[in-house]
DNA sequence: AGAGGAGTGATTGTATGCAATCGTCCCTGT
DNA sequence: ACAGGGACGATTGCATACAATCACTCCTCT
C-alpha cells in the first residue's frame, strides 16, 4: 500500500475543526452538545443575546440549521430545537446505508482505475493519507481507552472514502447527515463503536484492493451491525424497517443488557 | 388496487406549484429555467434590485441555493450560478439510484404490512392517491404528445414513492436533488421520456404487490436506463462512473445519435 | 523592467430600527 | 357560564445604514 507517491509524510490530522465558528456551528454545537435541548424554544432574540451577535446572523444560521433538520421553524411564531431524532435513527441509517455501499464501491472502482493507469484524480492521494492518519488516530483512541473522539473520526472516515469515491454529490449529502449522527451518538456518552473500529481498516483495504463489490458488502454489513447496534443500545420498540435488522435486533434483544 | 377506502375521489393534482414564491424560489426558477445562465456572476445588490427587494432576503435565498448547490459563492469577492452540471450528470444519477433503489424496496414492504394489517400509516392512502393521479395525468401528457411537464409530474411521483417508504430523511434529500434534476432536463427541449413512462406504473405495481425486491430491480433498471439516456442524449465523453452503465452508453452510442 | 506595497473600489458581513403578522388574553355580550 | 371579538404583546420579516474585508490597480522603488 505505498500511500505517498510524491508528497512528503505531513501531519494534517485535524479534521477541519479550526475553523472560525460561524453562528451556525456554534449553535449546532450546542444542539448537539445537549446544552440546546430538544423541544427548547429559541427565539432570534434570545440567540442573538447568547451568542452576543445581532439577529442578522442568527437569522442565516437558523435557516441553515432547519434545512439540515435541526431546528423545526414556523413563521411568525417561533422556532424549536428539533425533538430528539432518536425516532429517525433507523431511518438515518437506511439513508447512510444506501449511500455508503454506493460510496464505498465507487472508490474501489476508482482506486483499481488508479492503478491501472486509467485515471489519475487530482486529490486522490491527499485525501487517502487522511484516511490513513484518521486510521492511525482512531487505533491510538482505542488502545487508551478513550473511545468519545470516535464518533468524529468514524464520522470524517466515512466522509473521506465519499470523497474517494469522487461524487461530490454523495460528499454533501454525507456531510449534511453526519452531523445528525453525531447528535444521536452524543447522548450515548460511551460508544460502543470499539468493537466495531477494526472494520474501518477492512473496508479501506478492500478499497485500495480495488475490489468493489467486497468493499460495499463490507461497508453494507458494517453500516447493518452500527444499525443493529444501536437500536438494542436505545431498546427502540418500534421494529426497523428493514426485516434483516429487525429480526437481529429481536434474536439479540434478551441476551443483551 | 383499492385506493380509497374511506374519503371520496379528491381532485389534488397541482403539485405544490402554486406557493406564494419566497426570493429563493424565484431565483432557482431563473436558473433552472435559464434565465441566469451558468457562469453569471450575481451580486447581493444586483439581486435586490432585479427582485425589488432588499439585500438581506436574498442574502438568505443566496446561502440557501448554495446548499442546494446552484450557487458558488466565495466570502468578499461574490457568487456564481454554479457552473452547468452536465458534468455532474452521472454523479447525481448514482445518488438517485442508490436512494430511490432503497425507497422503492421500503414503500413495497410497508404495502406488505399495511395489507397483513400489521401497521397503519396514518396518511399512506392520501399519498397513494396523488401518486395515481399523477400517473394519469402523465399519461394524459404522453397520449397528447405534450412531454414537457413530464419532468416535474416524474419528479413528484419519484418523491411520492420516497413519501410512501416512509423515510422523511430519504425525502428531504431527494426533494433537494429533485431540484437538481429539473435544471438538467431543462437543457433537454423534449424529454425522451415517453420511451420510460410507463414504467413508472409497472414500479408501483410492485409496491402495491408488497414485492419488495422486484420494486428495488425495477427502481434499478428505470434510473440506470434514464441515466444511460442522458448519458446518450448529451455526448458525455468521460465514462460513467458504473462501468455498466458505460458499456451499454459505449455500446449504443454508434447507433445512436 | 519587474517586484513590492499602499490606496481605492467593490462586495460581503453586521447592526439597528421599523413594519407586518400571528398567538393569546381579557373583556364584553348573551 | 360560555362564546365571540378586539386589543395587546411577542416574534418574525424586511429595509436602511455602516463597518470590515478582500481583490485589484497604480505607483514607487530597486
Amino acid at each position: 500500500m505505498p500511500l505517498s507517491p510524491d508528497e512528503p509524510a505531513l501531519a494534517a490530522v485535524v479534521p477541519a475543526v479550526g475553523r472560525p465558528v460561524s453562528v451556525q456551528d456554534a449553535i449546532r454545537r450546542d444542539i448537539i452538545a445537549g446544552v440546546l435541548t430538544p423541544g427548547a424554544r429559541v427565539t432570534e432574540t434570545s440567540l442573538a443575546q447568547r451568542y452576543d451577535v445581532s439577529r442578522v446572523p442568527v437569522r442565516e444560521a437558523l435557516r441553515g440549521l432547519e434545512s439540515e433538520g435541526f431546528i423545526d421553524s414556523r413563521p411568525h411564531v417561533g422556532s424549536r430545537v428539533a425533538p430528539i431524532p432518536v425516532h429517525d435513527a433507523d431511518d438515518l441509517f437506511a439513508v447512510r446505508e444506501a449511500l455508503e455501499v454506493s460510496t464505498a464501491r465507487s472508490a474501489a472502482r476508482r482506486a483499481a482505475a488508479l492503478y491501472s493507469g486509467d485515471e489519475s484524480p487530482e486529490d486522490w492521494w491527499r485525501i487517502r493519507r487522511e484516511i490513513a492518519a484518521l486510521l492511525d488516530a482512531g487505533d491510538a483512541h482505542v488502545a487508551a481507552d478513550d473511545l468519545d473522539p470516535l464518533v468524529a473520526i468514524n464520522d470524517q472516515i466515512h466522509i473521506g472514502i465519499a470523497e474517494l469515491s469522487g461524487s461530490a454529490t454523495m460528499t454533501r449529502l454525507l456531510r449534511q447527515l453526519s452531523w445528525k449522527i453525531e447528535w444521536l451518538y452524543a447522548a450515548d456518552v460511551q460508544p460502543r463503536g470499539k468493537r466495531l473500529w477494526p472494520e474501518h481498516r477492512v473496508i479501506v483495504g478492500a478499497i485500495d484492493a480495488g475490489d468493489g463489490e467486497r468493499a460495499a458488502a463490507l461497508m453494507a454489513a458494517h453500516v447493518r451491525e452500527s444499525r443493529i447496534g444501536y437500536l438494542l443500545r436505545y431498546g427502540v420498540t418500534t421494529p426497523s424497517s428493514d426485516p434483516v435488522v429487525a429480526a437481529a435486533v429481536e434474536e439479540r434483544r434478551p441476551a443483551d443488557g
